[in-house]
DNA sequence: GTGTTTGTTATATCTTTAATATAACAGCAA
DNA sequence: TTGCTGTTATATTAAAGATATAACAAACAC
């Protein structure tokens, strides 16, 4: 569990987190059944307050992220069947792509940049990832 | 100069507006040259107070999109020459593909939603945009 | 049993950000 | 002058983010 917060940012802790998180599931160095710390020791780690760990496992969880299991704690369980997922994609991008393109990034540039992070993301394994 | 602010968002009003803008830049209904309302009139037709448009527009000539005349007022100009924007991209959509992967959207399905949004910001025009 | 750790909930406090409300100023144009 | 522009200043309200204690029930080790 590498987890890097930029108190610096304007992104709030939480929010950082969360994304570390979801980064980490994508990169499949956190895998399905796989547990994340307690919300005491991981706020312990970070040097943050338990509250801030226990909203982004919340959050976390809301999104389908995570299942919480009274002993066991927050357990990595990715819910693949978000109906949104690709309408919220595109919305994001389109913001993205906005700023991009004022900046005369090409179509190109993006799809290369996209085909990089993929190749991040898929660097462990080769087959499906973030199924059951 | 169509705005619409979704006052139940979490997004700031001021990011929404700076984003539709951005948009607007990018989709060619705003070029270079173009002058933007004022920040009293774009207030009153929106429905919000002078000093969150004021800042939307602050932040929009930082980023180099737009330069404030005093005379006449907030016109757009872009800057293309931000070293930063490939790297800033690359971050954003970092994120965003991490939550995309995680659904089983695929490079080709995030191929074809970039090429979507190209065609939006292209339909209006096909060469250069957003140059000097 | 006791003791510890787990997630969870409830307060309370502090800080920052977002948004609003007036008000005033300087520059420019009719 | 009158009216518009951006800009600045100040104050206030509301919400969000983060922290600090504290307590509870469930699970588990002993």
């Amino acid at each position: 569990m590498y987890i890097e917060i930029d108190f610096n940012s304007d992104e709030a802790i939480y929010n950082q987190l969360c994304d570390q998180i979801i980064m980490g599931i994508a990169a499949a160095r956190l895998c399905d059944g796989d547990p994340l710390p307690s919300v005491r020791q991981l706020a312990d780690d970070i040097g943050i307050n338990m509250h801030t760990v226990n909203k982004a496992y919340t959050v976390l969880r809301q999104q389908g992220y995570v299942k919480v299991d009274r002993r066991r704690g927050a357990v990595i369980s990715v819910d693949p069947g978000k109906v949104n997922a690709l309408a919220e994609l595109k919305e994001s991008l389109r913001v993205d792509i906005a700023r991009a393109s004022c900046r005369n990034i090409s179509r190109e540039d993006v799809h290369k940049l996209v085909d990089q992070i993929f190749e991040e993301y898929r660097s462990d394994q080769s087959g499906e990832q973030g199924g059951r």
